[in-house]
DNA sequence: ACGACTTTGTGATTGTGTTCACAAGCACTA
DNA sequence: TAGTGCTTGTGAACACAATCACAAAGTCGT
């Protein structure tokens, strides 16, 4: 809306765009601060600025991917992680074949090298290994000092505490496929 | 645990095993009828039914995977998609160096051909095309008699009431990241 | 057969989130 | 400046979901 030289935005319209109702757009905002003015609507460049102070969406992370199999290298193509500040800077495989292959502009690595991350300010890593493999590339990024693991393997991994975890698992998505699209 | 030789678990059990408290359990599972029995538990096997039948687990579907890029590839090595009856028995590219090739034992084939589903009793299509090309595939899927598509390309696809369609963006899951990981 | 022990299923209670209705605030016009 | 038309923010009302506490129903040992 923004690029469409649009300055503000009524609850109602945002409401219709999400397809919820337009107090609970205005009940939600409201918990977080006063964004709107009354007669005229929510600025939309002051809005943006706001969620994405709320959502954290305002600091990036130098971020490396393990695995750089078929959806390792979707991972890489994929362009919806520089929206939330996860860059990937660097890549890590153990199969000689695609270790100094260039891809999306990056070298991969040898996974021996995952030493190096903590001299490179890297603080987050996605695993994209087959599902056995999940577990060793996990305790190799903990020895690594990685702060943050984004798990794309359907196995849950174990890690010291300090360490936070998210795994997407595709199935999670997907059990709720056959109850929406009926018999 | 059914493999294990168990035949009955309490609510407790399951309460810890999934991290939330015994009475939510007991409660939910009694919106849907009485499956357990006191002072003995839920009888696995007959739990593992009634779940099945509640989340329509029963049921299977034959599905067609449009895009064998390399999300199209990681898709077809998922191995999730069984558990829910998901099917993949038939996979279509535009891309003549990817047609006529097997991967994981099918046949990749013309886009073209994919008005021949309705004859092979295919109902449910996973798109893992690029994002520009998502629409155009949707189409054609539509066109050829589709009823509901798993659309994993992050672009809202347009079409007639009647056939479902879920978006699965992983934009939506890592939107939570940055929160979670915090500063 | 009976008492001690488990575990379920659920009415009652508490807590939380959603919906409503409207006062207050701003823009615009005359 | 006063009037009109929007739109926000929020206390109050309502709906829904989580929690509790306990009667009912089963198992097991004696």
């Amino acid at each position: 809306m923004s690029q469409q030289g649009l300055s503000s935005i009524s609850s109602s319209k945002l409401a219709d765009f999400v397809s919820v109702h337009p107090w609970q757009i205005r009940k939600d905002f409201s918990y977080f601060g006063d964004f709107g003015t009354p007669g005229v609507g929510y600025d939309i460049e002051n809005l943006t600025t706001q969620i994405q102070k709320i959502l954290r969406l305002d600091t990036t992370h130098k971020t490396v991917l393990v695995g750089v199999g078929n959806l390792g290298s979707a991972i890489m193509a994929y362009t919806g992680f520089g929206i939330y500040g996860f860059h990937i800077i660097a890549a890590f495989d153990n199969d000689p074949a695609k270790i100094g292959r260039r891809i999306n502009d990056i070298m991969v690595e040898d996974i021996s090298m995952l030493g190096t991350l903590g001299k490179r300010h890297i603080d987050m890593a996605i695993i994209a290994v087959p599902e056995q493999a999940a577990q060793s590339a996990a305790d190799l990024l903990v020895l690594a000092g990685i702060k943050g693991i984004l798990n794309f393997s359907p196995r849950r991994i174990i890690v010291p505490k300090k360490v936070k975890v998210i795994t997407i698992d595709i199935a999670t998505d997907l059990a709720r496929l056959p109850y929406y699209f009926g018999i």
